[in-house]
DNA sequence: GTCTATATGCGGATAGAC
DNA sequence: GTCTATCCGCATATAGAC
Protein backbone atom coordinates (compact mmCIF):
# COMPACT_ATOMS: atom_id res chain seq x y z
CA UNK A 1 0.00 0.00 0.00
CA UNK A 2 1.14 3.49 -0.76
CA UNK A 3 2.82 5.08 2.18
CA UNK A 4 1.23 8.44 1.33
CA UNK A 5 -2.19 7.00 2.08
CA UNK A 6 -1.28 5.96 5.61
CA UNK A 7 -1.22 9.15 7.63
CA UNK A 8 -0.22 7.46 10.85
CA UNK A 9 2.58 5.37 9.40
CA UNK A 10 5.93 5.95 11.00
CA UNK A 11 7.50 7.16 7.77
CA UNK A 12 4.79 9.81 7.37
CA UNK A 13 5.19 11.00 10.92
CA UNK A 14 8.90 11.30 10.28
CA UNK A 15 8.35 13.26 7.06
CA UNK A 16 6.02 15.70 8.81
CA UNK A 17 8.34 16.25 11.72
CA UNK A 18 11.37 16.63 9.47
CA UNK A 19 9.56 19.12 7.27
CA UNK A 20 8.67 21.30 10.25
CA UNK A 21 12.05 21.10 11.90
CA UNK A 22 14.08 21.66 8.75
CA UNK A 23 11.89 24.67 8.01
CA UNK A 24 12.20 26.16 11.46
CA UNK A 25 15.84 25.50 12.21
CA UNK A 26 17.46 24.50 8.96
CA UNK A 27 18.82 21.20 7.77
CA UNK A 28 22.16 21.29 9.55
CA UNK A 29 20.78 22.58 12.83
CA UNK A 30 18.14 19.87 13.03
CA UNK A 31 19.20 16.62 14.62
CA UNK A 32 17.60 13.29 13.96
CA UNK A 33 16.83 13.26 17.65
CA UNK A 34 14.77 16.46 17.27
CA UNK A 35 12.85 14.84 14.47
CA UNK A 36 12.16 11.50 16.09
CA UNK A 37 11.21 13.11 19.37
CA UNK A 38 8.72 15.41 17.65
CA UNK A 39 7.37 12.53 15.57
CA UNK A 40 7.09 10.26 18.59
CA UNK A 41 9.03 7.48 16.93
CA UNK A 42 12.27 5.74 17.60
CA UNK A 43 15.58 7.28 16.64
CA UNK A 44 16.71 4.31 14.60
CA UNK A 45 13.58 4.34 12.44
CA UNK A 46 14.90 7.24 10.35
CA UNK A 47 17.80 5.26 9.07
CA UNK A 48 15.59 2.23 8.64
CA UNK A 49 13.03 4.02 6.49
CA UNK A 50 15.13 6.58 4.67
CA UNK A 51 18.75 5.47 4.95
CA UNK A 52 20.27 8.80 5.98
CA UNK A 53 19.51 12.36 6.93
CA UNK A 54 20.20 13.59 3.40
CA UNK A 55 17.90 11.01 1.86
CA UNK A 56 15.24 12.10 4.31
CA UNK A 57 15.48 15.68 3.05
CA UNK A 58 15.12 14.50 -0.53
CA UNK A 59 12.01 12.55 0.43
CA UNK A 60 10.52 15.56 2.17
CA UNK A 61 10.94 17.66 -0.96
CA UNK A 62 9.67 15.08 -3.40
CA UNK A 63 6.48 14.56 -1.46
CA UNK A 64 5.35 18.17 -1.92
CA UNK A 65 6.82 19.34 -5.20
CA UNK A 66 4.91 16.80 -7.25
CA UNK A 67 1.34 18.03 -6.64
CA UNK A 68 2.20 21.71 -7.07
CA UNK A 69 3.91 21.22 -10.38
CA UNK A 70 1.28 18.82 -11.64
CA UNK A 71 -1.34 21.45 -10.88
CA UNK A 72 0.70 24.07 -12.75
CA UNK A 73 0.98 21.89 -15.80
CA UNK A 74 -2.68 20.94 -15.67
CA UNK A 75 -3.68 24.62 -15.54
CA UNK A 76 -1.41 25.35 -18.48
CA UNK A 77 -2.96 22.53 -20.47
CA UNK A 78 -6.38 23.92 -19.66
CA UNK A 79 -5.38 27.43 -20.73
CA UNK A 80 -4.00 26.14 -24.00
CA UNK A 81 -7.20 24.25 -24.68
CA UNK A 82 -9.32 27.33 -23.97
CA UNK A 83 -7.43 29.84 -26.10
CA UNK A 84 -6.38 28.62 -29.50
CA UNK A 85 -4.13 31.61 -30.09
CA UNK A 86 -2.30 30.93 -26.84
CA UNK A 87 -2.82 31.84 -23.17
CA UNK A 88 -2.50 35.37 -21.86
CA UNK A 89 0.34 36.51 -19.65
CA UNK A 90 -2.10 36.91 -16.77
CA UNK A 91 -3.33 33.39 -17.22
CA UNK A 92 0.16 31.96 -17.34
CA UNK A 93 1.26 33.76 -14.22
CA UNK A 94 -1.82 32.73 -12.40
CA UNK A 95 -1.19 29.12 -13.45
CA UNK A 96 2.31 29.42 -12.06
CA UNK A 97 1.42 31.01 -8.73
CA UNK A 98 -2.03 29.88 -7.73
CA UNK A 99 -1.23 26.17 -7.19
CA UNK A 100 1.18 27.09 -4.42
CA UNK A 101 -1.51 28.99 -2.56
CA UNK A 102 -4.10 26.32 -3.35
CA UNK A 103 -1.93 23.49 -2.10
CA UNK A 104 -1.04 25.43 0.99
CA UNK A 105 -4.69 25.64 1.87
CA UNK A 106 -5.05 21.88 1.47
CA UNK A 107 -1.87 21.08 3.36
CA UNK A 108 -2.72 23.49 6.16
CA UNK A 109 0.01 24.06 8.72
CA UNK A 110 2.32 21.44 7.30
CA UNK A 111 2.20 23.24 3.98
CA UNK A 112 3.27 26.48 5.57
CA UNK A 113 6.27 24.70 6.99
CA UNK A 114 7.11 23.25 3.62
CA UNK A 115 7.02 26.68 2.03
CA UNK A 116 9.32 28.01 4.72
CA UNK A 117 11.66 25.18 3.96
CA UNK A 118 11.66 26.02 0.26
CA UNK A 119 12.40 29.64 1.12
CA UNK A 120 15.44 28.48 3.01
CA UNK A 121 16.67 26.04 0.43
CA UNK A 122 16.25 28.48 -2.43
CA UNK A 123 19.17 30.45 -1.03
CA UNK A 124 21.39 27.45 -0.45
CA UNK A 125 24.12 26.95 -3.06
CA UNK A 126 24.71 23.31 -2.27
CA UNK A 127 24.86 20.84 -5.10
CA UNK A 128 22.41 18.36 -3.67
CA UNK A 129 19.70 20.90 -2.99
CA UNK A 130 20.09 22.73 -6.29
CA UNK A 131 19.97 19.59 -8.33
CA UNK A 132 16.75 18.56 -6.60
CA UNK A 133 15.24 21.99 -7.25
CA UNK A 134 16.26 21.99 -10.89
CA UNK A 135 14.95 18.51 -11.47
CA UNK A 136 11.62 19.39 -9.93
CA UNK A 137 11.25 22.56 -11.97
CA UNK A 138 12.58 21.30 -15.28
CA UNK A 139 9.27 20.26 -16.79
CA UNK A 140 7.53 23.42 -15.63
CA UNK A 141 10.17 25.55 -17.28
CA UNK A 142 10.13 23.52 -20.46
CA UNK A 143 6.45 24.10 -20.94
CA UNK A 144 6.00 27.60 -19.55
CA UNK A 145 8.90 29.30 -21.31
CA UNK A 146 7.52 28.66 -24.81
CA UNK A 147 4.05 29.58 -23.66
CA UNK A 148 5.31 32.92 -22.36
CA UNK A 149 7.26 33.49 -25.56
CA UNK A 150 4.11 33.03 -27.56
CA UNK A 151 2.35 35.67 -25.47
CA UNK A 152 5.43 37.92 -25.42
CA UNK A 153 7.09 37.57 -28.81
CA UNK A 154 9.54 40.41 -28.15
CA UNK A 155 11.43 38.28 -25.60
CA UNK A 156 14.10 35.67 -26.09
CA UNK A 157 13.90 32.40 -24.20
CA UNK A 158 16.75 33.36 -21.85
CA UNK A 159 15.00 36.56 -20.88
CA UNK A 160 11.75 34.74 -20.25
CA UNK A 161 13.52 32.17 -18.09
CA UNK A 162 15.28 34.87 -16.11
CA UNK A 163 12.06 36.74 -15.46
CA UNK A 164 10.31 33.58 -14.38
CA UNK A 165 13.19 33.08 -12.00
CA UNK A 166 12.72 36.61 -10.60
CA UNK A 167 9.05 35.97 -10.16
CA UNK A 168 9.60 32.63 -8.46
CA UNK A 169 12.09 34.27 -6.13
CA UNK A 170 9.56 36.89 -5.17
CA UNK A 171 6.94 34.18 -4.68
CA UNK A 172 9.13 31.98 -2.55
CA UNK A 173 10.39 34.75 -0.33
CA UNK A 174 6.95 36.26 0.00
CA UNK A 175 5.60 32.93 1.20
CA UNK A 176 8.43 32.66 3.66
CA UNK A 177 7.92 36.12 5.07
CA UNK A 178 4.13 36.17 5.03
CA UNK A 179 2.94 35.83 8.58
CA UNK A 180 5.79 37.90 9.83
CA UNK A 181 5.44 41.51 8.79
CA UNK A 182 7.00 42.38 5.50
CA UNK A 183 9.93 44.75 5.69
CA UNK A 184 8.80 48.33 5.91
CA UNK A 185 5.05 47.98 5.89
CA UNK A 186 3.67 47.78 9.37
CA UNK A 187 1.38 44.80 9.23
CA UNK A 188 1.57 41.21 8.10
CA UNK A 189 -0.47 40.65 4.96
CA UNK A 190 -2.77 37.75 4.26
CA UNK A 191 -2.28 35.15 1.58
CA UNK A 192 -4.91 36.34 -0.86
CA UNK A 193 -3.66 39.91 -0.88
CA UNK A 194 -0.17 38.56 -1.42
CA UNK A 195 -1.23 36.48 -4.40
CA UNK A 196 -3.02 39.44 -5.96
CA UNK A 197 -0.05 41.70 -5.42
CA UNK A 198 2.32 39.13 -6.86
CA UNK A 199 0.20 38.63 -9.95
CA UNK A 200 0.00 42.40 -10.53
CA UNK A 201 3.71 42.77 -10.12
CA UNK A 202 4.56 39.67 -12.13
CA UNK A 203 2.34 40.42 -15.11
CA UNK A 204 3.94 43.82 -15.55
CA UNK A 205 7.45 42.52 -14.95
CA UNK A 206 7.12 39.63 -17.38
CA UNK A 207 5.72 41.91 -20.07
CA UNK A 208 8.40 44.57 -19.64
CA UNK A 209 10.18 45.64 -22.82
CA UNK A 210 13.33 43.76 -23.74
CA UNK A 211 16.50 45.54 -22.74
CA UNK A 212 17.70 45.73 -26.33
CA UNK A 213 14.69 47.81 -27.29
CA UNK A 214 14.71 50.12 -24.31
CA UNK A 215 18.07 50.68 -22.68
CA UNK A 216 17.81 52.03 -19.16
CA UNK A 217 18.57 55.69 -18.66
CA UNK A 218 20.71 56.42 -15.64
CA UNK B 1 42.81 52.31 15.61
CA UNK B 2 39.83 51.14 13.64
CA UNK B 3 39.86 47.42 13.18
CA UNK B 4 38.44 47.78 9.67
CA UNK B 5 41.59 49.52 8.55
CA UNK B 6 43.87 46.68 9.60
CA UNK B 7 43.44 44.02 6.97
CA UNK B 8 45.76 41.56 8.64
CA UNK B 9 44.35 41.85 12.12
CA UNK B 10 43.13 38.62 13.59
CA UNK B 11 39.59 39.91 13.90
CA UNK B 12 39.49 40.81 10.20
CA UNK B 13 40.84 37.46 9.17
CA UNK B 14 38.15 35.85 11.27
CA UNK B 15 35.43 38.02 9.71
CA UNK B 16 36.56 37.10 6.19
CA UNK B 17 36.77 33.42 6.92
CA UNK B 18 33.42 33.41 8.71
CA UNK B 19 31.76 35.25 5.84
CA UNK B 20 32.98 32.68 3.33
CA UNK B 21 32.19 29.66 5.42
CA UNK B 22 28.75 30.82 6.53
CA UNK B 23 27.94 31.55 2.89
CA UNK B 24 29.13 28.20 1.62
CA UNK B 25 27.86 25.90 4.31
CA UNK B 26 25.42 27.89 6.36
CA UNK B 27 25.64 29.19 9.89
CA UNK B 28 24.81 26.00 11.74
CA UNK B 29 26.96 23.77 9.56
CA UNK B 30 30.04 25.94 10.01
CA UNK B 31 32.16 25.21 13.04
CA UNK B 32 34.46 27.66 14.72
CA UNK B 33 37.22 25.20 13.84
CA UNK B 34 36.43 25.62 10.14
CA UNK B 35 36.66 29.36 10.52
CA UNK B 36 39.84 29.57 12.55
CA UNK B 37 41.59 26.99 10.37
CA UNK B 38 40.71 28.93 7.22
CA UNK B 39 41.71 32.21 8.85
CA UNK B 40 44.96 30.77 10.14
CA UNK B 41 44.27 31.90 13.68
CA UNK B 42 43.75 30.17 16.96
CA UNK B 43 40.45 28.59 17.89
CA UNK B 44 40.09 30.53 21.11
CA UNK B 45 40.51 33.91 19.41
CA UNK B 46 36.93 33.89 18.16
CA UNK B 47 35.50 33.95 21.60
CA UNK B 48 38.08 36.46 22.66
CA UNK B 49 37.28 38.94 19.87
CA UNK B 50 33.57 38.41 19.33
CA UNK B 51 32.25 36.64 22.38
CA UNK B 52 30.27 33.91 20.65
CA UNK B 53 29.43 32.41 17.30
CA UNK B 54 26.18 34.37 17.07
CA UNK B 55 27.88 37.65 17.82
CA UNK B 56 30.38 36.82 15.11
CA UNK B 57 27.55 36.49 12.59
CA UNK B 58 26.15 39.84 13.62
CA UNK B 59 29.56 41.43 13.13
CA UNK B 60 29.91 39.88 9.69
CA UNK B 61 26.59 41.37 8.60
CA UNK B 62 27.14 44.81 10.05
CA UNK B 63 30.46 45.19 8.28
CA UNK B 64 28.91 44.93 4.80
CA UNK B 65 25.40 46.30 5.06
CA UNK B 66 26.54 49.79 5.95
CA UNK B 67 28.31 50.78 2.74
CA UNK B 68 25.61 49.39 0.43
CA UNK B 69 22.79 51.21 2.17
CA UNK B 70 24.78 54.41 2.48
CA UNK B 71 25.38 54.30 -1.26
CA UNK B 72 21.69 53.77 -1.88
CA UNK B 73 20.75 56.75 0.25
CA UNK B 74 23.44 58.90 -1.33
CA UNK B 75 22.17 58.07 -4.82
CA UNK B 76 18.64 58.89 -3.73
CA UNK B 77 19.76 62.24 -2.35
CA UNK B 78 21.52 62.95 -5.63
CA UNK B 79 18.43 62.02 -7.65
CA UNK B 80 16.27 64.27 -5.53
CA UNK B 81 18.67 67.14 -6.01
CA UNK B 82 18.72 66.64 -9.78
CA UNK B 83 14.99 66.42 -10.38
CA UNK B 84 12.91 68.94 -8.52
CA UNK B 85 9.66 67.18 -9.39
CA UNK B 86 10.99 63.93 -7.97
CA UNK B 87 13.10 61.05 -9.29
CA UNK B 88 11.88 58.65 -11.95
CA UNK B 89 11.01 55.04 -11.23
CA UNK B 90 14.01 53.94 -13.28
CA UNK B 91 16.30 56.16 -11.28
CA UNK B 92 14.96 54.92 -7.98
CA UNK B 93 15.32 51.30 -8.95
CA UNK B 94 18.80 51.86 -10.21
CA UNK B 95 19.67 53.57 -6.93
CA UNK B 96 18.36 50.55 -5.10
CA UNK B 97 20.11 47.90 -7.16
CA UNK B 98 23.34 49.33 -8.49
CA UNK B 99 25.17 49.77 -5.16
CA UNK B 100 25.03 46.04 -4.59
CA UNK B 101 26.75 45.36 -7.89
CA UNK B 102 29.14 48.25 -7.36
CA UNK B 103 30.16 47.14 -3.90
CA UNK B 104 30.59 43.59 -5.09
CA UNK B 105 33.14 44.77 -7.62
CA UNK B 106 35.07 46.57 -4.89
CA UNK B 107 34.86 43.69 -2.45
CA UNK B 108 35.81 41.15 -5.10
CA UNK B 109 35.51 37.51 -4.07
CA UNK B 110 34.69 38.31 -0.47
CA UNK B 111 31.73 40.37 -1.66
CA UNK B 112 30.38 37.45 -3.63
CA UNK B 113 30.50 35.34 -0.53
CA UNK B 114 28.68 37.99 1.44
CA UNK B 115 25.91 38.12 -1.15
CA UNK B 116 25.59 34.36 -1.00
CA UNK B 117 25.25 34.66 2.73
CA UNK B 118 22.50 37.24 2.41
CA UNK B 119 20.70 34.96 -0.02
CA UNK B 120 20.74 32.25 2.59
CA UNK B 121 19.71 34.43 5.47
CA UNK B 122 16.88 36.04 3.58
CA UNK B 123 15.04 32.73 3.75
CA UNK B 124 15.73 32.12 7.41
CA UNK B 125 12.80 32.87 9.72
CA UNK B 126 14.87 33.21 12.86
CA UNK B 127 14.32 36.17 15.11
CA UNK B 128 17.94 37.19 15.37
CA UNK B 129 18.56 37.25 11.64
CA UNK B 130 15.30 38.96 10.76
CA UNK B 131 15.77 41.70 13.28
CA UNK B 132 19.22 42.42 11.92
CA UNK B 133 17.88 42.53 8.37
CA UNK B 134 15.00 44.80 9.31
CA UNK B 135 17.21 47.17 11.23
CA UNK B 136 19.62 47.44 8.34
CA UNK B 137 16.87 48.11 5.80
CA UNK B 138 14.70 50.40 7.90
CA UNK B 139 16.19 53.69 6.75
CA UNK B 140 16.27 52.62 3.11
CA UNK B 141 12.59 51.78 3.24
CA UNK B 142 11.71 54.97 5.04
CA UNK B 143 13.22 57.08 2.33
CA UNK B 144 12.51 55.03 -0.78
CA UNK B 145 8.84 54.30 -0.15
CA UNK B 146 7.78 57.95 -0.24
CA UNK B 147 10.03 58.58 -3.22
CA UNK B 148 8.35 55.76 -5.12
CA UNK B 149 4.93 57.00 -4.09
CA UNK B 150 5.73 60.40 -5.55
CA UNK B 151 6.67 58.78 -8.86
CA UNK B 152 3.75 56.34 -8.69
CA UNK B 153 0.86 58.24 -7.13
CA UNK B 154 -1.64 55.47 -7.85
CA UNK B 155 -0.03 53.22 -5.23
CA UNK B 156 -0.50 53.08 -1.48
CA UNK B 157 2.51 52.85 0.79
CA UNK B 158 1.83 49.19 1.61
CA UNK B 159 1.76 48.27 -2.03
CA UNK B 160 5.00 50.11 -2.69
CA UNK B 161 6.69 48.38 0.22
CA UNK B 162 5.47 44.99 -0.92
CA UNK B 163 6.76 45.54 -4.44
CA UNK B 164 10.12 46.72 -3.17
CA UNK B 165 10.22 43.51 -1.18
CA UNK B 166 9.49 41.47 -4.32
CA UNK B 167 12.24 43.28 -6.14
CA UNK B 168 14.73 42.82 -3.34
CA UNK B 169 13.89 39.14 -3.25
CA UNK B 170 14.57 38.82 -6.94
CA UNK B 171 17.81 40.75 -6.51
CA UNK B 172 19.04 38.70 -3.60
CA UNK B 173 18.22 35.36 -5.15
CA UNK B 174 19.63 36.39 -8.48
CA UNK B 175 22.92 37.31 -6.84
CA UNK B 176 22.94 33.99 -5.08
CA UNK B 177 22.30 31.99 -8.21
CA UNK B 178 24.42 34.02 -10.59
CA UNK B 179 27.48 32.01 -11.38
CA UNK B 180 25.55 28.80 -11.31
CA UNK B 181 23.16 28.55 -14.21
CA UNK B 182 19.76 30.04 -13.61
CA UNK B 183 16.94 27.55 -13.63
CA UNK B 184 15.82 26.73 -17.10
CA UNK B 185 18.15 28.83 -19.20
CA UNK B 186 21.21 26.90 -20.22
CA UNK B 187 24.03 29.24 -19.31
CA UNK B 188 25.17 31.25 -16.32
CA UNK B 189 24.67 34.94 -16.88
CA UNK B 190 27.09 37.69 -16.01
CA UNK B 191 26.51 40.41 -13.49
CA UNK B 192 25.87 43.30 -15.87
CA UNK B 193 23.26 41.41 -17.85
CA UNK B 194 21.64 40.46 -14.59
CA UNK B 195 21.47 44.07 -13.39
CA UNK B 196 19.97 45.18 -16.70
CA UNK B 197 17.41 42.42 -16.65
CA UNK B 198 16.50 43.18 -13.06
CA UNK B 199 16.04 46.87 -13.76
CA UNK B 200 13.81 46.11 -16.76
CA UNK B 201 11.74 43.71 -14.75
CA UNK B 202 11.63 45.90 -11.67
CA UNK B 203 10.64 49.12 -13.40
CA UNK B 204 7.66 47.45 -15.00
CA UNK B 205 6.70 45.58 -11.85
CA UNK B 206 6.89 48.64 -9.62
CA UNK B 207 4.81 50.68 -12.05
CA UNK B 208 2.13 48.02 -12.48
CA UNK B 209 -1.44 49.20 -11.94
CA UNK B 210 -2.83 48.87 -8.44
CA UNK B 211 -5.00 45.81 -7.94
CA UNK B 212 -8.05 47.89 -7.07
CA UNK B 213 -7.98 49.52 -10.48
CA UNK B 214 -7.34 46.38 -12.47
CA UNK B 215 -8.58 43.17 -10.89
CA UNK B 216 -6.97 40.05 -12.33
CA UNK B 217 -9.05 37.97 -14.70
CA UNK B 218 -8.85 34.25 -14.11
C1' DG C 1 46.50 38.59 22.77
C1' DT C 2 47.62 33.94 21.74
C1' DC C 3 48.31 29.36 22.70
C1' DT C 4 47.46 24.17 24.53
C1' DA C 5 44.67 21.26 26.74
C1' DT C 6 40.50 19.81 28.15
C1' DA C 7 35.66 19.75 30.00
C1' DT C 8 31.27 18.40 28.60
C1' DG C 9 27.81 17.34 25.64
C1' DC C 10 25.45 16.24 21.17
C1' DG C 11 25.89 14.56 16.49
C1' DG C 12 24.86 10.55 12.89
C1' DA C 13 24.97 5.97 12.37
C1' DT C 14 24.68 1.06 13.54
C1' DA C 15 24.49 -3.69 15.97
C1' DG C 16 21.66 -6.83 17.51
C1' DA C 17 17.68 -8.37 20.65
C1' DC C 18 12.83 -8.73 20.22
C1' DG D 1 9.48 -2.82 11.96
C1' DT D 2 10.83 -1.23 16.42
C1' DC D 3 13.58 -0.91 20.32
C1' DT D 4 18.00 -0.24 23.53
C1' DA D 5 22.58 0.52 23.88
C1' DT D 6 26.62 2.13 22.14
C1' DC D 7 30.53 3.53 18.94
C1' DC D 8 33.10 7.33 17.84
C1' DG D 9 33.85 11.81 16.34
C1' DC D 10 33.12 16.72 16.50
C1' DA D 11 30.87 20.68 18.60
C1' DT D 12 31.26 25.06 21.66
C1' DA D 13 33.32 26.97 25.26
C1' DT D 14 36.70 27.79 28.85
C1' DA D 15 40.83 27.39 32.05
C1' DG D 16 45.16 28.70 32.66
C1' DA D 17 50.20 28.93 31.00
C1' DC D 18 52.94 32.06 28.40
Amino acid sequence: MDVKLMPHATSVKILDAAESSFAEHGFAATSLRDITTKAGVNLASVNYHFGSKEALLASVLKRRFGPVNQARLALLTQLEADATQGPSVEGLIHALLAPVFQQRREWDDQGTKFLQLIGRLHGVPHTLVRSIMKTQFAEVFERFVPAFQRALPHLEAEEVALRIFFLMSALINAMTWSGSEILGSGQPCDADALLDALVQFGVAGMAAPSRQLAPVSR
